[in-house]
DNA sequence: AAACTTTAATTGTCTGACAATACTTTTTCA
DNA sequence: TGAAAAAGTATTGTCAGACAATTAAAGTTT
């Protein structure tokens, strides 16, 4: 199980790349259970609380679980699609927001994957997603929703299309792009134009969808981004204004 | 910093999910010193060696670094997109590996964004990208290459691809994507006729990039899907003839 | 045969100690 | 005086050993 990657980090740092190595490699598959704390300390030869700090590293990472009992130890996750994209959309989300990501450029992001969805969502439609994007549309038309609850509709919408794919790759590569943007949106106030504005544009889109008009519904996207991209240019200038850069 | 999903999971858990809550919410910010190891154990009324198995779930998923001596401690990690690059890597292999993805769906989602990418990489291009698609090229056509060697600059040529659309956000939304189809590419022997055919139409991308012909440049990568699904659908065919299912 | 008890294996947590590291302060001495 | 050396100090890294909590399996009783 000791293979590689022995440089001068800690002892728990250089466990965990190893045992993480084995799971990636294939030497242990899903399920299996790794030897107990106490062997690995042997096998590493290290203290059973160094091998736990690693165990729980990759624990962090979903790679393992651990359950308690004479029959316990530790085991091989299946990474869910669920996990990942939990992890992807917390990754995503503080990567662009500790990294000054601009707006414009994650907005960019997001409609260039979102359009390239678009087609196959089109011809592979299926009820159920046409009809969470009209519920989604609905709600976003009702009078006295906060901003906040457009932006989460707005996201619910935009997932509900990707979705509509039918690719579970797909979904879980977009997760990131679609999620991370709504702490973005959400610092954009929406007056009732701009909503009514977006709200047309996104029963366009689920027309095109339903009508399996790919090349429409990439079109009604692109319209989007323009409005979206627009209305964010608004804000942040009005937003200038009062307090003119310090 | 005590504030959230306090359930009935282990103590590690909670602390970490506790300190991830106060950096994902802005109270830590980046390269804020967290409290020492001791002062936590205090805070939270845990031993020290809890305290340090949370904050190993925490630096695993790079939120925080650590320091020794006298002005050390932990401190908010500013992840930077190649660590988040690195993580969403290893995610996606491990996530295509454990769950019988089928190289006909990770395909499809690879093309698909790779497609949505081309349109900004041909009006972005740059010499460097461009250089680098054209070397990966040229390796590409080298008699006595290993497949693995083909794969891996294959895998090459397609980043150089996405990052020419200069837009970071995308690249690494699509690192796993394209990154994590190697492990599956490797599984395919490649003739000289299919790595000629391949060579050709990696050429008529690039050209195509060159051109700013963004459309020519889709419909190329649209082509290469074509050819690497027949490819492997060949040989995932002649796999199963001489030993016909167990 | 079913219900209960005991046993053993394993992870979860705690305590206390010492080592390693790196910055700060003090001392030394040229 | 000033720079180098030494000591001091706060912090993480690692260790050893202990006990608690949990769980399945084996054994015992009814």
């Amino acid at each position: 199980m000791k293979s590689s990657s022995e440089l001068s980090t800690d002892l728990p740092t250089q466990i965990a790349a190893s045992i993480r190595d084995a799971i990636v490699s294939g030497d242990l598959i899903v399920d299996e259970r790794l030897p107990s704390e106490a062997e690995l300390s042997l096998q590493f030869d290290v203290s059973r609380a160094t091998v736990r700090e690693a165990l729980k590293r990759l624990a962090a990472q979903s790679l393992i679980r651990t359950q308690r009992g004479a029959t316990g130890g530790a085991f091989v996750n299946r990474i869910s699609f669920e996990a990942a994209h939990a992890q992807q959309i917390t990754t995503s989300i503080l990567l662009l927001s500790m990294n000054d990501v601009s707006f414009e450029t994650a907005c960019e992001a997001r409609f260039t994957l979102e359009r390239a969805c678009a087609p196959l969502s089109a011809k592979r439609r299926n009820s159920i997603h046409i009809n969470m994007m009209r519920e989604e549309i609905e709600r976003q038309g009702e009078a006295g929703l906060s901003d906040e609850a457009f932006c989460a509709s707005d996201v619910a919408f935009h997932r509900a299309l990707v979705d509509g794919a039918d690719n579970p790759v797909l979904s879980y590569q977009l997760a990131g792009a679609v999620e991370a943007m709504q702490p973005l949106m959400n610092m954009i106030t929406f007056t009732a134009r701009s909503r009514s504005a977006i709200v047309t544009l996104h029963r366009d889109i689920a027309d095109a969808i339903e009508a399996q008009d790919g090349v429409g519904a990439s079109d009604g996207l692109a319209a989007l981004e323009v409005e979206t991209q627009n209305l964010a240019r608004r804000v942040f200038e009005q937003r200038k204004r009062p307090e003119p850069k310090m």
